[in-house]
DNA sequence: CAAATGTTGTGATAATCATCACAGAAAGGT
DNA sequence: ACCTTTCTGTGATGATTATCACAACATTTG
């Protein structure tokens, strides 16, 4: 797939022409990096605009003990790096490839020109950011006054709507993370994750198939766990 | 003050001319509310976009059970309501007067007509989103992994940034606000903020006084809490 | 000013959950 | 296929903190 065609899946291009889609694709580099890879560090100064093409990133901040709070895991047509090329701020977090992955990027100066140049990335990008805010929103509620199961349960919710696919009302998450980084978004420990994930079996509210995780009748489920 | 006037101290408003800022402000329509006062439903379709003149309103979630969660509280030249109009999805959070409160209100349409005519109040906006999103980054992380002493000091944090006033090093928060806020916002109980803040002052970090609270040594405490 | 309401301080108790420890399973590398 | 590393399951234990209960204090209201 041609660099403008992955460009047109992202919301915040979708609109546009493609003789535009073309100019800025033309000024976007490509880069790849392996799993593990770090790809943005915490502090460093955010210079440049990234949109995944393949694969999977996570996002990070570090506690100065070392443990690791993930706040999002982005995939394919995602984008980041646009807080502190917007604020000016050093960058707030870290990001890492969660599996192999391939992006795009765009200079800091390309980016902001883009902004000014066509307005209505600047309004497809304020929804985005109003999307995450809203998201960010239920996920400290979520910590706030759930207990580890419900925020165990509201972490798979946010799987199943980034990589889940529906089967007669049942979800599928292929390739579900692990339990330490399910841990690190759901705010508890590696040990619970484990007791939590089996009780939901036994519960019949989930089932484990290897590397995949089914939940029954998602609709209830999130009812359930609201 | 005149409503002009209002508005040049709203930052995304700032870089307007008077011209500009006139015929925006034409459009805007005064409100007042009464403290406890509901100013925004949650569930509700959001239509309006507000700017606090005086007072301050609490951003809260409720959970099923009757429990509040703080997301932030807003003060003189903050604004809200702009995420519904931008993503166009329902309320996704209560706004409660938490003073006696003036508003200025602009609706959805002529909130809009801003961001096509002005690219730099969209812009503004962004930056003023990138903020606020690292503002959530920061609350997940504390609430992720800190004991509750970590996240009730990182709530007075938050007070004296927006609250706060400086002498010689410390920071007096005037009216701070009732320990069952703080614990909502800290995602810990009533009984835990008021022990905490005992500790605290046993330890000469904090001294409580009256409705005011000081912090001793802001940059060494924040230091001490990152 | 008295009553009523709202806020804070503090003990006792119990529940939740992190942590430690280690065994077994799975995946990756050579 | 074997060794190494990473991931998962599970018991035991203790720490943290929510919850209940109630007294003291403060603030509002009639």
């Amino acid at each position: 797939m041609s660099s403008v065609q992955h460009l047109r899946n992202v919301p915040i291009f979708s609109d546009l022409k493609d003789s535009d889609l073309n100019i800025i694709s033309d000024k976007m580099i490509s880069r790849s990096y392996k799993k593990g890879q770090m790809i943005l560090l915490e502090e460093s100064q955010g210079e440049t605009f990234f949109i995944i093409v393949s694969g999977a990133v996570k996002v990070t901040r570090l506690s100065d003990d070392g443990r690791e709070v993930i706040l999002a895991i982005l995939g394919e047509s995602d984008f980041f790096g646009e807080m502190s090329l917007l604020d000016g701020e050093g960058r707030s977090a870290n990001i890492v490839a969660n599996e192999d992955a391939e992006v795009l990027t765009l200079s800091r100066r390309d980016f902001l020109d883009c902004l000014e140049t066509y307005p209505k990335i600047a309004i497809a990008l304020l929804e985005e950011l109003a999307i995450r805010l809203r998201k960010s929103d239920q996920h400290i509620e979520s910590l706030s006054l759930s207990d580890s199961e419900h925020r165990i349960a509201i972490t798979l919710i946010r799987f199943a709507q980034e990589l889940g696919t529906i089967k007669q009302g049942d979800v599928k998450i292929s390739n579900l993370p692990f339990q330490q980084d399910i841990a690190n978004m759901a705010g508890t420990s590696r040990e619970t994750v484990s007791r939590t994930l089996k009780l939901l079996e036994e519960k019949d509210l989930i089932k484990k198939e290897g590397k995949d995780l089914i939940i029954y009748k998602f609709d209830e489920f999130r009812q359930l766990f609201s």
